[in-house]
DNA sequence: CGGCCCGTTGATTCGTCTCAAAGAGTGTGG
DNA sequence: CCACACTCTTTGAGACGAATCAACGGGCCG
């Protein structure tokens, strides 16, 4: 347990590396050429001589500490940014009230793509710890288009899948108990540190119980009292934002249970 | 009341007209050219030439009753449909419960979008009313692109447009108490059916209260109550499926009102 | 060391679900 | 055209889950 922890965090310390230098191209081309989650970004089908140019489409990078702003909302939409490094919430800010938060993006995943619609951003990214992403510049879709024929098929995949997503955050949401919406939750942060080669049963959580109260539509006691129950169950065990599952069936089952209506 | 009652219900038997009888291309085209859902469809620059081939982009529709599937979790995905009359609503199926209502779709809007990342649909689509749709297939897309340069990018818009929607539902469902959800769910139609030059205040309930229930993360009880209140404090008048808003104002007053949590 | 944010746990309140029954609306067949 | 059946809707009474209010403990940083 204590090792596959160690493996992870030093991973992480690697992906979060101190590369804030400043950064000639022909480097920038090679971390592309040998970016881990270049799946992500390019279209599978990316041929050498594509990717050759693709120090156009990824000029620069960005790296935001700790609760920096990626964008906000209202601000006007240029760019889609991969996240390279990190950990991202997106919120939707309340004048009075707390922040609704609407999703969490980890390494590999694109942020931004609800600015296409109106040319303004429609929410708020912030870094939940160190982060870096590449910026895609979105203006010169048509010349990258040229280049890349695959690349916008690729892009309405990525729009597509975040559209299913949703759709399955809106019914644990609409559907599901408190105890059912945690642990589906848990389950499927665990899905995408495991599509990242970590392990799916022992990671870190980056957000605070008040932030996954946000997202999940619940209070931060009740994701407290959640964990505390799912620790006494012996379902995972939890220190802080330590954890392990240490039993992925019950919690599936759980996540699977019978809705709250 | 009546009388905008009448209107829309006029305009609705003359979208809802009863042409399913076999229809030839031209025909067609020219439909597609006088169609009220344009700019939904192509994107606002289209020039004539460009419309003059758009019999490749519409070969044909799809007529459903009531009740019918347009298509159905795990179907091949080769076609997006646009909504030329009717309502549909989409859902989520459950083994043992009661299926998951994900979204309403009425005329001039998008169906499908949910297929494109997987290549099998991820929800099923049902007419709620006599229905018809104009069948874009997505196969030939790259043929379609050479003739309409800004196709792909309305698509992109569309789809932003759609995670955008999404996320604002999440947001109802993750923070608002009952009221404030039926409140928002009320107007958001109000203003759908606005956009389609039909009363914003005046319309008529498609979908039980049973759908509208799990579309809100709510029991049909709690639903039938909010309407029977909300009648009581003179915000509309409800008819069983015959709304009007008497009180937008106020009604926006509580759909804006404080969280649950 | 002290302040601050985060997390845990308890007691109570409140909102919404569940169960139940009756009424209204819609469609169908005699 | 009316009667019947079915689904949808309304309304009530009680139970339960999660929010709120409150207090304390722990970790991190200056």
């Amino acid at each position: 347990m204590s090792s596959k922890t160690e493996i992870q965090d030093s991973r992480c310390a690697d992906l979060h590396g101190q590369k804030n230098r400043s950064i000639d191209v022909a480097e920038l081309k090679a971390q592309c050429l040998h970016c881990d989650m270049n799946p992500v970004c390019h279209p599978p089908s990316l041929n050498v001589a594509e990717l050759d140019s693709l120090d156009q489409w990824f000029p620069t990078r960005r790296r935001l500490q700790r609760g920096e702003t990626l964008y906000d909302l209202g601000e006007t939409f240029n760019a889609l940014y991969a996240v390279r490094s990190g950990f991202f919430k997106t919120l939707l800010p309340n004048r009075d009230q707390r922040d609704q938060v609407t999703g969490f993006l980890m390494t590999g995943e694109i942020i931004g793509m609800d600015g296409i619609s109106s040319g303004q951003h429609a929410c708020r990214a912030v870094a939940l710890e160190v982060s870096e992403v590449c910026i895609m510049p979105y203006g010169n879709v048509d010349q990258i288009e040229a280049s890349f024929p695959n690349l916008h098929a690729h892009l309405n995949r990525l729009m597509s899948q975040r559209i299913v997503q949703d759709q399955a955050a809106f019914k644990i949401l609409a559907n599901m108990r408190s105890e059912a919406r945690l642990a589906a939750f848990i389950l499927d942060l665990g899905k995408r540190f495991a599509h990242l080669g970590y392990s799916s049963n022992t990671f870190v959580l980056r957000m605070t119980r008040e932030e996954i109260g946000s997202y999940l539509g619940l209070s931060l006691e009740t994701v407290s009292r959640l964990f505390s129950r799912f620790q006494e169950d012996g379902l995972v065990d939890v220190q802080t934002r330590h954890l392990q599952i240490t039993n992925p069936d019950g919690l599936a089952e759980i996540a699977g249970g019978r809705p709250a209506h």
